[in-house]
DNA sequence: CTGCACCTTCCCATCATGGGAGGGTCAAGC
DNA sequence: GCTTGACCCTCCCATGATGGGAAGGTGCAG
């Protein structure tokens, strides 16, 4: 089938597939004599994984991880296990870390009368020069290695 | 004061504090006749309300509006406040997102032996044909307009 | 005068994805 | 046969925020 079909039938879109191809997640699909990329159903399954694991947040050098292993008879699922539970651990940073930003984030909100006067912690918060929610909670996340929210944007 | 001490008093890289500049975020620095820029107190306190605001989350254009209300004397809080608040609920959807990644994970690990067998539900769930729990959940993120993760990576 | 720390600009990379230009292929309908 | 429309192809550019690094200027201490 074309590019167009696959894309459906995976859920990946036709520029992401050409995409995984060009950067090596898949293998180069079959041609047609007219130059168009043709799929077996093999390789739409394994557009579908792709998909499925970008969906759980995964990145694609984690999905060439286990895609390998899923073509691996041989593997251990410890290994399986091992990137999943990294990922939840990854995942779960992040979640913390934007936990962190709403709860800043209320406490200052909590104090805005939101009305017509210019009053504002929020305003305050940011720019004060002591030591405020934001200056406080911020530190936590400016003291990690400068990373934070996840794939999947 | 010269760049690095900005950064060093700001929080922000030197690197990003040229940045901010090049983009419009901050006014252009002052220079000195060595074309070095040379920061006022001022200028490292709008650096500053950046640097907190990104460790809260917020995107430069949401940051832009933020400094164009820090400065206007006449602003609203109420304009303040629906920026934070729609900043915290956009937060929220992420974090929603991710824990939903976290509990379909959970429930395919939680299925995985982690031994030096080869079977495994987290591999199958990505691979299956049929509805898995990877295929429930995902299709939540997939109906989104195509966005997850937040700014700060 | 040398060395070192700092600054300057400019370009490239990241990560996953979309948009679009410019042009080829193919089947249906006239 | 020819047009039309729906596909497909490749190539380039943009996103957002940040870092890395090259090539070269500035300024101070020894």
């Amino acid at each position: 089938m074309q590019i167009g079909q696959a894309a459906k039938a995976s859920g990946a879109s036709a520029k992401m597939i050409r995409h995984y191809e060009a950067m090596g997640l898949v293998a180069p699909a079959g041609r047609r004599d007219s130059n168009y990329r043709d799929y077996t159903a093999e390789d739409v399954a394994r557009l579908r994984f792709v998909r499925r694991a970008r969906d759980l947040g995964f990145a694609i050098e984690r999905i060439r991880d286990l895609l390998a292993l899923w073509s691996d008879r041989g593997r251990s699922s410890a290994e399986v296990k091992r990137i999943a539970l990294d990922h939840i651990a990854d995942l779960e940073g992040r979640i913390a870390g934007m936990r962190e930003m709403v709860a800043t984030l209320h406490h200052l909100a909590d104090g805005c009368a939101g009305d017509g006067r210019p009053d504002c912690p929020i305003i305050e918060g940011l720019a004060g020069k002591n030591a405020t929610a934001a200056a406080r909670t911020a530190p936590t996340a400016r003291d990690n290695p400068r990373r934070a929210e996840p794939p999947r944007p």
